[in-house]
RNA sequence: GCUGCUGUAGCUCAGUCGGUAGAGCGCAUCCUUGGUAAGGAUGAGGUCAGCGGUUCAAAUCCGCUCAGCAGCUCCA
């Protein structure tokens, strides 16, 4: 047989061989280091037995697709080693992920932080001992019998859930063994020294909350020492950029438990950032067609009864007040405030699309673990619209809205986000509207435009809205998981439960759809989003403070003044420092506030009309006329140029 | 909410074996009036998150509560 190698060379072999004896034999070297086998293009694990041509690609812990495999081992070493020290530890699923691997592993003691290095230490031992790894499949029955013989629960419930034709595989190291499809190296030494066990957490058996919660030991492994120390350099470093702790040192926001968590307070600084973007969008809005009203922060229970949101999120809800003869809850959502205002007035097909955006306050019960400063609180506000449209005009709003949403990006400089087409589980009858017709349509439609528009975005099931799908635009925050930035949702469903209508050309009564839509997504997440990308660093047009005026002494604070006066009366956010400090410590100050120019008084300017200009990026740039930089400054803010 | 962890001055953190509280920054006052990232001196500031328990004695050990952190779950 010939195998066509990487390099496009080819070797022959008189009789059928595993991937990794070919790797041997083209290099002692590849051997050592192969994690994973590409055969005729498909990822195999190093033991497959190749019988006729192929083509053969090693990969080694260089590779992604072998750092997973290298990881994926480490997994099974992290295990034995458990094992070792916690006999009655039992097992349920170890995988590798995108930044390592864990292991999600029932304890009958809980298992203490300190434990961690001793797991370390015995997994060293494990991979010095240079176990092969062994691959072997039984069938069903005999598979069941040793998890059972092992009293390994998870095992068994993992075995009986695979499908019939299913093969179970098994990779046997020393006395270990666990059920897995692999692939894995050849032995235990491959994972190497570049390994370490990272945190301890909870994760539901199966992903399910009703589950019993296991617990999960995050690890990560990388090919080399270095790529590791760089990794949790990385992660030390994104911890400096978490939104919390720029939001603190730069007096954005604070929080307070007799106020009660999950309720941030814009602090001056914080909410001088908050009117701008309210203004940026709002004015954006209205540009093109938005109307916005101003809606309450209550609605009666009835309200969402009639949108079906309190079927669906009453859990997540604050509790309803009853006064008089009603009963209020704080609102989650405006959609129905939004949808009542619609219903008020009588439509005709040439009034529409009706656009009703609104800043909007809501209040939503989270879960006290998923509170995460103000990317996530009990109090939010949206940047929300509802867009009552006629059937063919969905994909022309949709598609505006969509351009409205990258339009945005492109002033913030956001360039790395991900966008998701969330569709229904046609299975979930509980939670989507079912109307398999309607759904279909839907998100057609809006896989149809996104694919007019060239857009790149994976579709998930299961993700959409309990009233129709969506586009979400997501965004990786400093800390923590994905978070969705923007959203716009299709909704066939919500203008029929409000009874809402409009007159079509044949004098008809219709129902409109509905799009509803966040660009800026929350104010707040928003603002954690920009507060973590710039580190604090804003755009002059978002800093709250633009300008600092520094004089070098207490002789010069009159013609700071008069610099400060002036700037201010043009609009430009500037304060000037009147403390009897030296120059070398008000610019300290000025440059870990992120102030983005600095201007310098002393004897010089005040005689020439002068300011010495400091950037907080560039440093000095230089003696300019308060006139020609009170210009420049102005021009910057107007474009919203990024510095 | 669940699992684990953390809580000492406004902030960042020391505090050994259980013996009764410390530093730097910041703040106040005074001196210094200066040229592009920290001038000097003095001083104020603490129910060691809260409540209860063990002990002759608790910041330290135990329990509960509150708040925060990581992850899971959820996210209209």
């Amino acid at each position: 047989m010939k195998i066509t190698l990487k390099d496009g060379s080819v070797k022959e072999y008189a009789q059928p061989m595993r991937a990794i004896d070919i790797a041997a034999d083209i290099s002692e070297g590849l051997a050592r280091m192969a994690c994973l086998a590409e055969i005729n293009g498909e990822r195999k694990d190093l033991r497959t037995v190749i019988d006729g041509d192929a083509t053969l690609n090693i990969f080694t812990a260089r590779d992604p697709e072998g750092l997973s495999a290298l990881r994926h081992t480490a997994a099974h070493v992290m295990a034995q080693a458990v094992l070792r020290l916690h006999p009655d530890a039992k097992l349920a699923i170890g995988p590798s992920i995108a930044e390592g691997f864990y292991y999600d592993i029932d304890f009958a003691q809980p298992l203490s932080e300190d434990e961690l290095p001793k797991i370390e230490e015995e997994m060293k031992k494990i991979i010095k001992e240079d176990l092969p790894l062994e691959r072997y499949t039984l069938p069903r029955e005999e598979a069941l019998a040793w998890a059972a013989g092992e009293e390994e629960p998870y095992k068994v419930e993992l075995i009986t859930d695979l499908p019939g034709d299913a093969i179970i595989s098994f990779y046997k190291q020393g006395d270990f063994v666990d059920l897995c499809a692999g692939p894995h190296l050849m032995s235990t030494k491959g994972v190497g020294k570049a390994f370490k066990i990272m945190s301890l957490a909870g994760a539901y058996w199966r992903g399910n909350s009703k589950n019993k919660m296991l617990t999960r030991i995050y690890a990560t492994a990388f090919n080399k020492k270095e790529e590791l120390e760089e990794h949790i350099r990385l992660l030390e470093e994104a911890k400096l950029r978490d939104h919390r702790k720029i939001g603190r040192e730069l007096q954005l926001f604070m929080s307070d438990e007799l106020v009660g968590k999950g309720m941030p307070m814009f602090l001056p600084k914080g909410y001088t950032i908050w009117r701008i973007l309210e203004d940026y969008i709002r004015d954006k809005e209205l540009a093109q067609g938005y109307q916005h009203v101003l809606t309450p922060c209550v609605g009666t229970v009835e309200l969402y009864k009639t949108s079906g949101h309190w079927d669906h999120y009453q859990a997540n809800m604050f509790p309803p007040m009853e006064v008089e003869d009603e009963v209020y809850v704080l609102r989650p959502m405006n959609c129905p405030h939004h949808m009542r205002i619609f219903a008020a007035q009588p439509h005709s097909y040439r009034n529409l699309p009706v656009r009703l955006g609104e800043i909007a306050h809501d209040f939503r019960y989270e879960a006290s673990g998923n509170l995460k400063g103000i990317e996530r609180g009990r109090h939010f506000c949206q940047n929300d619209a509802h867009l009552f449209v006629t059937p063919d005009q969905i994909k022309e709003e949709f598609s505006k809205v969509v351009d409205l949403i990258f339009d945005t990006y492109k002033d913030f400089g956001i360039t790395d986000y991900r966008c998701v087409l969330s569709l229904r589980d046609p299975a979930d009858k509980e939670k989507y509207h079912d109307d398999d017709a309607m759904w279909n349509a839907a998100e057609d439609a809006l896989r149809e435009v996104l694919n007019d528009l060239g857009l790149d975005y994976t579709e998930e099931i299961g993700e959409a809205a309990f009233y129709g799908p969506k586009l979400d635009v997501n965004v990786k925050p400093a800390v923590g998981g994905e978070i969705t930035l923007s959203t716009c949702q299709l909704d066939f469903c919500l203008p029929a439960k409000f009874q809402l209508s409009y007159i079509d050309k044949d004098n008809s009564e219709q129902t409109p759809v509905v799009l509803h839509r966040a660009i800026l997504g929350s104010l707040d997440r928003f603002m954690a989003y920009l507060i973590e990308e710039t580190m604090g660093a804003f755009p002059t047009w978002l800093a709250p403070v633009q300008v600092k005026v520094l004089p070098i002494s207490e002789k010069y604070l009159d013609y700071g003044r008069k610099v400060t006066a002036e700037l201010a009366a043009a609009g430009v956010r500037v304060e000037l420092d009147e403390r009897g400090e030296k120059i070398g410590y008000k610019i300290r100050e000025a440059q870990s506030q992120k102030v983005p120019y600095m201007l310098i008084v002393g004897q010089k300017e005040e005689e020439e009309a002068t300011v010495s200009v400091r950037s907080r990026s560039e440093g000095d740039v230089g003696s300019q006329g308060l006139a020609e930089f009170k210009e420049k400054i102005i021009a910057e803010i107007e474009n919203k140029s990024r510095s």
